[in-house]
DNA sequence: TTCCAAATTGAAAGCGCTTTGAGCCGGAAT
DNA sequence: ATTCCGGCTCAAAGCGCTTTCAATTTGGAA
């Protein structure tokens, strides 16, 4: 059923079906009420395409994953991310496009998607610092918005992200307050923005309590289980091995907490631990108190927020760049506690 | 730039620079080759829009996901079936189309993708018993693919699924082998069709040893690892606890590891753990020696064969429903071994 | 030299919708 | 009675592509 037969059967033009249907002001009540029965009647629904060509406009958001072809790795943040920004497409009638994309095809994919007019704009996903992806869209004239950041960007662009170094800051103080001076940090690649400013707010803390950092206590890799505790193995096997450790992630900081237990340790007692969690749906840190104290902020409602930001970019072509800095929590869960002295540590 | 600006430029009509595009044989290869030049030359992509109004198909294949009110959680599945299928749709030149729904609203959406022409078929996720997605879809003649089946079906429909009543079978199988004979089985939701199998062939194995299955040892419940750790602290402060888990998820394993730890008891010394490993790419099971002994199958790969499958299924129409099971790995790791018997466990 | 088939190109219709410009009609204003 | 205007409806053009059908040219075969 189209919008012909649907005006032939009711004896109207396609013109007047169409604004009965769009909500134009000009037609007749009484017309309007007997095409809308007669499109519901018939589960009549636009043709997509025939829209858009018509509009000029796709009504889709584009999302592109690209993957390095070594460590062929799915962001884990990426569903729950997708799965906010959703729920504000869905209620704005809009559709997500996602592209699977090699790292070298990237560039050219957000150029096709501009040149073809599949999306009206696009979310950037795990920004690097000077990441070209910000200068490719300005200049192709495809709007977006970066979920993080990205260092050494010049012109202004619009964006959603957590803070990252304040978090790290609190986390860091935190455990320094708690008596631990060796802290290991465990955190993700530090190619990726967020990484740089998690590490740059642990150096800052530390600092600022005049403690020189170590290299050996900082890791930086990619966020797996496997990871975590390869990172943790390392530092504890140090001659002098940290006391606490801050984590990147919740993944890594499981990781981190196998490689605690097999030495037949305790997090919260022998050693602490404080993690980065995006609350992702399916690993929740533990209902009631946390397993882990955690800097947190959802993933989820960046998801909301960057959405709602790139249909309004959309809607509004002048706008100007639009940011949006989210505080993490800071909550205490059972992974921390006070030093217990260097002397118990080195016991194994 | 368009067709029509392409066309006069090369001083051609729009048909024969389509043609040319399109490979058609029928055009002069000196003609091809000027085409092919000027539109690598102003990085000319046919609009999708048009492109699709005038040939008929959508070139997008759907992926409705939807969330129920109570406990909205993202599958963390499917992040990595995604980036399978992905990959292929990319190959064969086709968008992937995500939409994030409430569970209320999904039977609409899938008529409304077929109305509105958005996408050429469906992969249709997480089915459970009696899904009634597969009546609605055969019916309104969207082709689509199943990640899994749907005991109760009637007619014929095409799946991709893991051999999960089998994989369940030979887990139990080496539990018993080792001397286990109280088993408990940490399960998805069994209104999901994967989670009845695997309880099948749970139930199977012990039956074919002629034990009787104890209620108390089977859990069903979402596969987070909180809900891991609840079962597991919920099993072992039985009065007959078992010794041995059955574990259907990664996730789930993570937390009934660490209630084993909590009690100061060691996987693959004091008890044991079989799980389910979905090879997710953040979650590895370790490098080298498995963490976790586990049946193993990568959902990534499931998503290669199903979106591989439904375009065939699109491409050729008169196709019979297609089927692929597969049959998951049981690879041995550190979390299991003999029963060192009821009296050590009782201890605690 | 004539004619036909093959090779190549183009005009125009059509995909299903929106939107511009115009038309029609009845009642209020002149 | 004439003019105007608001309210409503429609014809037709256009969005950017594909595809059918027709036209033109060319190289041989007859």
């Amino acid at each position: 059923m189209n919008l012909k037969e649907l005006a032939t059967e009711l004896g109207l033009s396609p013109t007047t079906v169409s604004r009965a249907l769009n909500g134009y002001p000009e037609v007749n009540e009484d017309t309007r009420q007997r095409v809308s029965a007669a499109a519901l009647r018939h589960n009549y629904r636009p043709n997509t395409r025939a829209k858009g060509l018509a509009t000029g406009r796709a009504m889709a958001i584009g999302h592109v994953i690209s993957m390095t072809s070594q460590h062929e790795m799915m962001n884990p943040v990426f569903a729950d991310f997708i799965a906010g920004a959703g729920e504000v497409y869905s209620r704005a009638g809009y559709e997500m496009m996602l592209s699977v994309v090699r790292d070298e095809d990237e560039a050219q994919t957000y150029r096709d998607l501009k040149a073809r007019g599949t999306v009206d704009g696009v979310i950037v996903h795990a920004p690097r610092a000077n990441d070209p992806r910000i200068g490719l869209l300005t200049g192709i004239g495809l709007p977006f918005v970066v979920h993080g950041r990205s260092t050494g960007a010049r012109a202004p662009y619009s964006w959603v992200d957590v803070n990252n170094r304040r978090a790290f800051v609190r986390a860091t103080a935190l455990l320094l307050d708690l008596g631990h001076a060796r802290i290991g940090l465990v955190n993700g690649l530090e190619y990726m923005d967020f990484a740089i400013r998690r590490r740059n707010g642990y150096l800052e803390a530390l600092s600022a309590r005049a403690i020189t950092p170590d290299p050996a206590l900082r890791r930086s890799e990619e966020m797996t289980e496997g990871s975590g505790y390869r990172a943790a193995c390392d530092m504890l096997a140090l001659a002098d091995p940290p006391t606490a450790f801050l984590v990147a992630s919740l993944i890594s900081a499981i990781g981190v907490r196998r490689a605690v237990e097999d030495r037949g340790l305790k997090l919260g007692r022998d050693l602490s631990l404080v993690t980065h969690d995006d609350e992702l749906s399916y690993l929740g840190n533990g209902e009631g108190t946390p397993i882990f104290t955690a800097t947190r902020s959802s993933v989820r409602e960046a998801g909301r927020l960057s959405a709602a930001m790139l249909l309004d970019l959309i809607a509004d072509p002048t706008m100007a760049p639009q940011t949006r800095l989210l505080e993490a929590d800071l909550v205490v869960g059972q992974s921390t506690g006070a030093n217990p002295g260097a002397k118990h540590l080195l016991r194994q």
